[in-house]
This record gives C-alpha cells, structure tokens and sequence, in this order.
DNA sequence: TCTAGATGTGAAAACGATTTCATATTTCAT
DNA sequence: ATGAAATATGAAATCGTTTTCACATCTAGA
C-alpha cells in the first residue's frame, strides 16, 4: 500500500505539490503535474480516504433510510439515488430501519461520527424532536415521507395533486358516486385525501362518508371493500383507491362477482406498480415517477454538502401522473 | 464536537487511558474507568471514526455488489445482508454495478483505499483475472454468483441440485417429454442444466435438442416460446422454465390458446417471485430461500474479516426447495 | 527483605492525507 | 529598471485516534 510519501519520493517532489495535483489546485506547473501522475499511475496510488477526511471532515457518503429495502418503491428510489450519487463520485450507505425506530435513531451516530456527509430520510420511524438534535452535526433531509414539524428540505410528491388528478378524471369520465380508499393516516395519505376533496366539492358536490375508507392496503382488503360495496344499498360507480394492490383485489372480486370493469364499477389505482399492467383489465392508476423522486433527492442533498448555507426549511414538490389504461 | 483529548481534560487523565477504556483494553482500573465513562456520557462524546479507522485499517463497513438492486432478488439479498450486518455492527454499501464491468471495477477502489473492510460479490461482470489484484487489499467472496476460477470463498446454491428436483418433479408426475428453457449462459444456468439432464439421464430418456432454449428472460419470451412449441409436429408435455416471468408468460399464452394447465402442458417456474402465486393456475416454482443466501454470505463475510486465514477458496451449497402448485 | 512479574498510567510517535506559512521565481505595468 | 502581484514549491503543523515505550506501583513467592 503506497501513501502520498511514496509518490513524492518517486516524482522528486514534496508532499504538498502531491497532494496539490491530487486535489487539482491552481499555481501547479503542467511538468510538475505530469511527473505526479506518472509517479502515481506506475505505483498504482490511491489516496486513503480515512486520511483524507481526518483532514477535511468529508466522507463523500451519504446514508439512506428506508423502512424496508425489499418493499419495490424502495429499492427503485434507491437505485435512482444511487445512480444520482455515483455520478458525483459518491456511495450510498444503506440504512435499512425494519420500522425500528431505535434502530433508525441508531443510525445517526453514522452523521455525528462523521462517517457520512448527509442523511436522507425516505422513511421515518421517529418524531423531528428525536431527530433534530442531530441536524448540527449534519444535513439531514426527508424524501416522499416528511415530519410537518421538521424544518429541514423536503422533497416530496405533491399529494395533494396526486388525489385530485384521479378524482378529476372519475369526474371527466361522468362519474357522481365515487368512493375512497386509503390506507393509514400518514402526511402522505391525509394530503391525498384533501386533493380528493378539493375536486369532489370544486365539481359541486359533498362525499360520501359511506364510501371512505381507511386501513386499506392489501389485495384481500381490497376484496373485501367490493363485497362491502356490493351490499350497500347505494353503491358508487367508481372507486379511487390508495394503491395498484388494493385495485387489484377490488377488480378480481368484482369479476368473481360477474361486474364489468369499468363498466359497472371504475377504479383508480395508485402507484404504477408491476401489476396495473398485468392484470386484465389494465388499471388506470397514479405513477409516483419514483426514480425523478430519488434524483432529485440526492441532488438537492449533494447541493446542501456542498454549500451548506442552502440547508434550510423548504418543501421541493414533484409531480404525479395520471396512467390511463382500461381500469376506467 | 469533542475530541478524546476533551474527554481526557474533563476526566484529569491522559488521551491513552481514555482510548483504553473505549477499546476495552485490560489494565485500567475501576475508578478511571468510571470517571471516563462518565466523561464521554456528559459531553456527549463519540470517536471520530475516520480517526479509528486511519490508525486501526477496520472499517466496519463492507461493500455488497450487485447488478440492479430493483430487482426483487436482490433487494431481498441485500436485506439480509443488512440485518445480519447490523447484529454485528456493520453497515452494507450498496454498490450498484447496473451490469457495467467497469463500475463494477472501480468499486473495488473501496477496498483498495480502505473505505470498506471486505466486498461480497452478488453479481459478477467482470472475469475473476480482472478481480484478483485486489484480493491483497481485503477479503473479497461470491454469493450466488460465481467464476470459477475464482479462488475465494463461494457462497452459493446448489444449481445442479436445483435442476435436478425441479426435472425429478415432472418425471415423478408421468412427464416424459419435458422441454427446457435457460437463460443465458451463466455458471447459474449452466449448472441448473446439468441437473435437468442427470435427471432425464437417470430416468433412461435423452434429452431432445428441439425442446431445449437459451436466452429466455422475460414474460415476452415466455409467449413466444409456447407459440414456437404448439407448432412443433412433436410437442412436449411438459415444460421447465428458468424463472417464473417465463413460466407465466408460457402459461397464459397457453391459455389464450384454449390449452389446460397443467393438464395439455405442466409448468415448472424458478425463483419464487410474487407473481408465481398470483398467477391462475399458481406456478410449482424452485425457491431460492434468498434470505438464506444473504445471511450466510454475510456471516461467513464476518468471520473472515475477524479470522482471515479463512480466506480460502472453498465453495458453500445451500439447499434449493420445490413448491409444488397448481401448474404441474 | 528482595525480586520478578503483573498491573496501571502517561508522553509521544504514528497513521496518511491537507493546508498554512515561508520563500523563490516569474510576469507585468510603470 | 523597478517593485508589486501572480505563480510555484517545500517544510512542518495539523486532523483525532491507537499504540509503543518507559516508568511507577502492587503482589506474591523465595
């Protein structure tokens, strides 16, 4: 293992016109710098990065939280993070929470021990209080998920957009009886639901709270809100629901039932996973665009590092995107 | 933030017995011991790790490659890999090669400059003669992947055991006439495929050429593959797929040919994805217990980082289990 | 009582880079 | 021709730890 002494040695020179040409420094003459480079290309030199950040508090990492790895949106905007990252020379430290707040806390001693630059938030387990006395070690900031309390950068969708697009194009469609499925009461969930109201009374009428729902999330939920629906007296025309899974059991159920879709009963889906394609009907549904979400992230996250006096309290919002396919 | 030499001030003793008492070194008293903890606890204090890591080469870090972690195998690996990481103190960079050798290639600079303490290899685009310089600077082990002449540490499935239960399966139900799809021309495939014919081989039959596919990936493939069979003058009974997309696509373009599954064609996916069980029929499928393979590969990564005469060039089979549907 | 070994502690060197400071040389406007 | 500014280089200090070495004290066996 060659250190900086031994390239010096080898180009003649000292450590500091080394270490100038390694950092691209000004006031280094061009056959200076040539010799460095030949010195460090024949002993086949690279600088050791534990050295390098005693010296400069910078680790070129920047870890990532998400509650579950192997949930797809994840991994998708992991991957997209990744990439973003890569292309300014940093690694991503995956912090995988399993929904363990403790767990996750745990991984802020990788800020305040100085082993990463930033961190992003793609989950979050703990209330901002727990969290922000680690902001002064460090920029941390939320993507998709965000504390309301947080005065950090938050990247997000803009949810509220979201709900109301497919709210929207029920409406286009003609539908007046439109029901709502949603899962928890995440910042996520609850902005959905204020775009769904916005469209529904901005087209002159009230909801329904016979048709909303809460606690939503599988494909057996969703089998079991159709047969709810079904024995309504009053049943919707049209369901919006919270994600492309629970479509997916409301469509089958449906089926099993002898409805047509759309015909009988329209529904919108969220999230363009895999399967909104795959199933028959297709099912319209809202694309997250999940990868623009990473992107952006790390961009915005690699910007604050950079010039850190942009850490401050602003909300980045991303679009959402109707897919019209068959469901509707 | 704190220095050692804070703590050593706060506690009226010098930066090596406070350094001992982090390190757990014998030979401090109680007393000391005490009043060291106590100063650490009231300042706050947590070592510099790029400090530790300059001095000790030990990074608690190790860099997990694989080829796109949205693939659903992988980010299940790499879970794995996490959680069983994390009991030991470690954290996972995820290196994501995106099927370039040359990324790939220059992630091995992470142990070269010291910035992790070992690399798992969870896919492998590069020829191991390309790998091995950087064996001196760290451990560097398969999982799953593997070139053979690679002299490390293999963690892997037993492919050829793979092939062998899934083809068992078929003969066990009747089939004699089974056709065989692979994708490409991996140490995986090859090895699956040993396994296909020491079963038919076993059973006194030989294998027919026209029933056997290479370069067979995706649900795409899977349509033209049935279509290419129902025209064969000689089709067979039954057929083994390489994962389960292929297996699906066979499946319901058989169906949109009015074929019975399993009755006029049985189906034999691998993996163990999702969708396998979605599916109608759901597909008898070959699970690779991915979590399994993570753990283990992890796990024995530790024990070499800890020990490194167990460096060695040994390979570690793990099991492969039949799931047996409705599709056969 | 004496000595060898075990136990406890601190000063200072080391790890491998970057940066400050001092100094030497060149360029350029007057 | 002259001095100020720009350019070019190296010696040494520095980042925050761990570890070596030296030394002091304590324990126990003869």
């Amino acid at each position: 293992m060659y250190t900086i002494k031994d390239v010096a040695l080898k180009a003649g020179l000292s450590q500091a016109t080394v270490s100038r040409v390694i950092n691209n420094h000004p006031y280094v003459s061009e056959d200076k710098k040539r010799a460095v480079q030949q010195a460090m290309d024949e002993l086949g030199y690279v600088p050791n990065s534990s050295a390098q950040r005693l010296r400069n508090i910078k680790t070129n990492k920047v870890a990532v939280l998400v509650s579950r790895i192997v949930n797809p949106f994840f991994s998708q905007l992991v991957d997209a993070m990744e990439r973003q990252a890569a292309t300014a020379g940093y690694q991503l430290i995956l912090c995988n929470t399993r929904i363990d707040p403790k767990k996750e806390l745990d991984f802020f001693q990788l800020l305040k021990s100085k082993q990463v630059d930033g961190i992003i938030m793609a989950s979050a387990e703990n209330r901002w209080s727990a969290i922000e006395p680690f902001t002064k070690y460090g920029p941390i900031i939320y993507c998709n998920e965000y504390d309301p309390d947080a005065t950090v950068t938050r990247v997000r969708l803009d949810q509220i957009e979201g709900g109301y697009i497919g709210t929207r194009h029920l409406l286009d469609k003609g539908h007046r009886k439109i029901a709502y499925c949603q899962g928890n009461d995440s910042s996520v969930s609850t902005n959905r639901r204020k775009g769904f109201l916005k469209a529904v009374t901005e087209a002159g009428m009230e909801p329904n709270p016979d048709w909303m729902f809460k606690n939503i999330f599988t494909i057996e939920d969703g089998r079991r809100i159709f047969n709810h629906l079904r024995e309504l007296p009053d049943s919707p025309t049209a369901i919006f629901t919270g994600s492309d899974e629970v479509a997916a059991g409301i469509i089958k159920e449906a089926q099993a039932h002898s409805w047509q879709v759309p015909e009988d009963l329209a529904v919108v889906g969220f999230d363009d996973q895999p399967i909104a394609e795959l199933l028959d009907p297709q099912i319209t549904t809202i694309n997250q665009f999940t990868s623009d979400i990473g992107i952006k992230a790390m961009e915005v996250m690699l910007e604050i590092i950079n010039q850190p006096s942009l850490n401050t309290s602003r909300d980045i919002l991303l679009p959402l995107h109707l897919i019209e396919r068959q469901s509707t």
